[in-house]
DNA sequence: GCCACCGCTGACTACGTAGTCAGACGCGAG
DNA sequence: CTCGCGTCTGACTACGTAGTCAGCGGTGGC
């Protein structure tokens, strides 16, 4: 008589097994003090034999906490991207939280706050921004969770918003210093698009870089991320023969430049050098293997998420010190220009 | 004296201000009928005002469904598996369910079932092993919870298990009757880890493809996905002057191949052709431009969690036809031999 | 010897939702 | 007019967990 089809154990039926309240059970899944050795070991062996496992949903109910923290994402393939979201994941479980993705697709304005809402309605206690991009409207977020964006977001406003960023402004300067260190009279620019604020940050460093060496500024390119649009760059690039370094937004862009520079038959690094950034794993082995910028995205989404949770659990925490998460990958597209032309 | 902080609106606080009981409010949240247009409006009006939004934890607690599915997943910013991962999600939600990510390193032997594990702890309807790879154990999953795995597994097992693959043999085939189509003697193959049940799906098809035309088959090379593993295997192709011809598992790996014959002065594809598998956004900026086997994960990805959801929910569901979900992209990474040596 | 206190345990209850069942009302058929 | 039915609404309850508080027995201080 199977009538009851299968319902999971809960704390009752652990409870009854060992002989004694559900409330005791309670206690030692919980790790409570006050339960003696005796009554512990019977109440797990209990819950072994049973294999229970404690309900969520009672429990976030009960506690009023989802222990879930959702991330807006663009669902991109991106190697950045898609690194920084595998980083997320990995340190949300760490400390003790479940992990949900909701993916928005690009250039869908009303995207990010129907990705926002739709997490909140699955319940979590917190949400990370991931790629902060530019939203067409005022992105207004419920009072009460907390949310992390990695990056300053214009229009993105209110008390529980917690900013936190890699530090793109320092790559693009690197990336810039690197070639007027080698010697070249300025750096071009392939941007990514203007909408994403990391694009908008490396082109700061870039220009930052450019100022402070007193080199001129060229146009600027922007693309969109692909190696497509870095090869409509890079054709621009090839027909200037003022071109001697280029300092591409992404390596995926910086491949399309590459292609783009071999096809006008512009050789990298003897003519041009290149350098991209995310190192991603590809990068060593193109033609020629790409100088390229680094970022650690470990240590700052670490330090985000360790932001947030502080906030969630309200908890003081000592805000951690900014550290340096980027660094120079030097391969063979970057060279010292020719002497003279 | 706002001593209660903040707590969420429930169904009874807009019952209250609708006028209304709690139950009503319910039916008018879940769409059902029996409900006067008159109080619908009022109750949804209260709802408004008060930004009410159900409690997930007490609707899972209460239904016993969570409405959440739950990936287990490599953690790896691959092409492919990302690819696959996006697409899940979007499906997942576009059928109501929300996703949950765990991510396992690979070679981590106890790491599927410890994901698993994770997943059921955190509370989902049903789990899929994004990408099916060996694991040290025989892997048993809690029954009641149904698991989609996304290609077969040998130690995976269980009346709860459905198997949904796209069609990796084919993929394969397809690759490998493209070089020998072209007049190509025999060709070379560059495998994916022998754990991947992918990989050894491909190398199935690239065997099969070589039984039907009567060639012979060549040693094979076995990589790791990566473009450093392609190069290692690259350098050995290259140094053979039999090998005309190379598929390579994934287009990752076709670059390092592509880096190791440029270097050997192997030109391709006037000496050797390659063909990848992927379709990466970077293949058709490489040098040359890289033929290579495209996957359609939308369509073996809906098709998948159609049966998992089919499980859940207990219905029948017609099962849905095997879609062909690959196909070839030309480009110039591949040519007819050079005749004779 | 009495009381206070500590270590341990359990009864009771709240959390917010939806299922069950019963009741109220209006309307048409007999 | 009455009966029956269909439409609409609400009271009550279960779901599984953890917080609150009370109670029990043993021990040490005075």
């Amino acid at each position: 008589m199977s009538e009851t089809r299968r319902r999971p154990p809960g704390s009752t039926d652990v409870a009854r097994l060992a002989g004694v309240s559900q409330k005791t059970v309670s206690r030692v899944m919980n790790g409570e003090p006050y339960v003696s050795d005796e009554i512990r070991e019977r109440v797990l062996a209990a819950a072994r034999e049973l294999g229970y496992r404690r309900n969520t949903a009672a429990r976030a109910l009960n506690l009023g906490r989802f222990h879930r923290i959702g991330v807006v994402s663009l669902g991109s393939t991106l190697y950045g991207p898609a690194s920084q979201l595998i980083e997320l994941e990995r340190r949300a479980r760490a400390i003790g939280y479940a992990f949900s993705v909701v993916n928005t697709l690009e250039g869908d304005d009303s995207g990010v706050a129907r990705a926002v809402e739709s997490l909140l309605e699955q319940g979590v206690d917190g949400i990370v921004l991931s790629e902060p991009i530019d939203v067409g409207e005022q992105l207004r977020i419920e009072p009460g969770v907390p949310v992390l964006s990695l990056g300053p977001l214009p229009g993105l406003a209110g008390p529980d918003v917690i900013i936190n960023s890699p530090s793109n402004v320092d790559a693009g300067r690197e990336a810039t210093e690197h070639l007027l260190g080698l010697g070249h009279a300025t750096v071009w620019h392939v941007a990514g698009p203007g909408r994403w604020w990391a694009s908008r940050e490396r082109v700061r460093g870039w220009r930052a870089a450019l100022a402070a060496a007193g080199a001129p500024e060229p146009p600027m390119l922007e693309g969109d991320w692909t190696p497509a649009s870095g090869y409509a760059a890079g054709r621009v690039l090839a027909a200037d023969p003022e071109v001697t370094a280029v300092f591409v937004a992404n390596d995926d862009m910086a491949i399309g430049v590459l292609r783009a520079l071999a096809e006008a038959g512009r050789a990298v690094p003897e003519q041009v050098s290149v350098i991209g950034m995310d190192d991603i794993p590809a990068a060593a082995y193109l033609s020629p293997p790409l100088t390229t910028i680094r970022q650690d995205f470990a240590a700052s989404v670490a330090q985000g998420l360790a932001l947030l949770v502080e906030r969630i659990e309200g908890r003081p925490g000592a805000s951690a010190p900014d550290l340096p998460t980027t660094h120079l990958v030097k391969r063979q597209s970057t060279r010292p220009p020719k002497e003279k032309t």
